[in-house]
DNA sequence: CCCTGATTCGC
DNA sequence: GCGAATCAGG
């Protein structure tokens, strides 16, 4: 993947909305959020909604001799075809009250990173399948996530997200 | 454990 | 220039 003109403006729009570099780089596709990372400060573009002072760096450890865990394979390229809409895409959902505490689903409340849904029927949901609801449990298109859970939560890494992670971000921006 | 951004450095 | 590995912190 390469830095497209429209990519780099993607991305400066959504670093500047305070989207962090995870939820740009799975917005962007086909990127990690080190990347979006290391491109920002390339374009310095850093300094922004504060998360972490930078004190002083140190140089990395040559690891060298004793094994002492191999990382080996990390990547995740998904391929999946994000939807560009350039021009409206702001929006992160804000809590005001419980997560879960509706007992009416809210129609259009996820538009934020979850880069893809498998539109699962209730009966195919497993142990391992994300169980965010969406849509209209009333109707006959409601579905779900369904992307793996793994074994931490009943949602995907995505959706724990959209439903826990609120939290501690406020209690980090302090 | 999850996450965040920052930095270094081999490519 | 790029980004994985790493670091430092919440």
């Amino acid at each position: 993947m390469n830095w497209t003109d429209e990519r780099v403006e993607l991305l400066k729009k959504l670093w500047a909305e305070g989207l962090s570099a995870s939820q740009i780089a799975a917005q962007l596709g086909g990127v990690s959020r080190n990347a979006v990372i290391g491109k920002v400060h390339r374009l310095k573009l850093s300094g922004r909604g504060r998360a972490t002072a930078a004190p002083a760096r140190q140089k990395k450890a040559a690891s060298s001799g004793t094994g002492t865990a191999k990382p080996a394979a990390r990547a995740a390229s998904t391929p999946r075809h994000v939807t560009s809409s350039v021009g409206a895409t702001a929006l992160q959902v804000q809590f005001d009250a419980e997560p879960v505490a509706r007992s009416y689903v809210r129609p259009e409340a996820d538009n934020v990173v979850v880069p893809i849904s498998r539109h699962l029927q209730l009966v195919e949901l497993t142990e391992r399948t994300c169980k965010w609801p969406n849509g209209d449990p009333l109707s006959e298109d409601f579905h779900f996530c369904g992307n793996d859970a793994g074994e931490s939560g009943p949602y995907c890494r995505y959706h724990a997200r959209l439903a826990f992670q609120p939290a501690s971000e406020r209690r980090r921006s302090r």
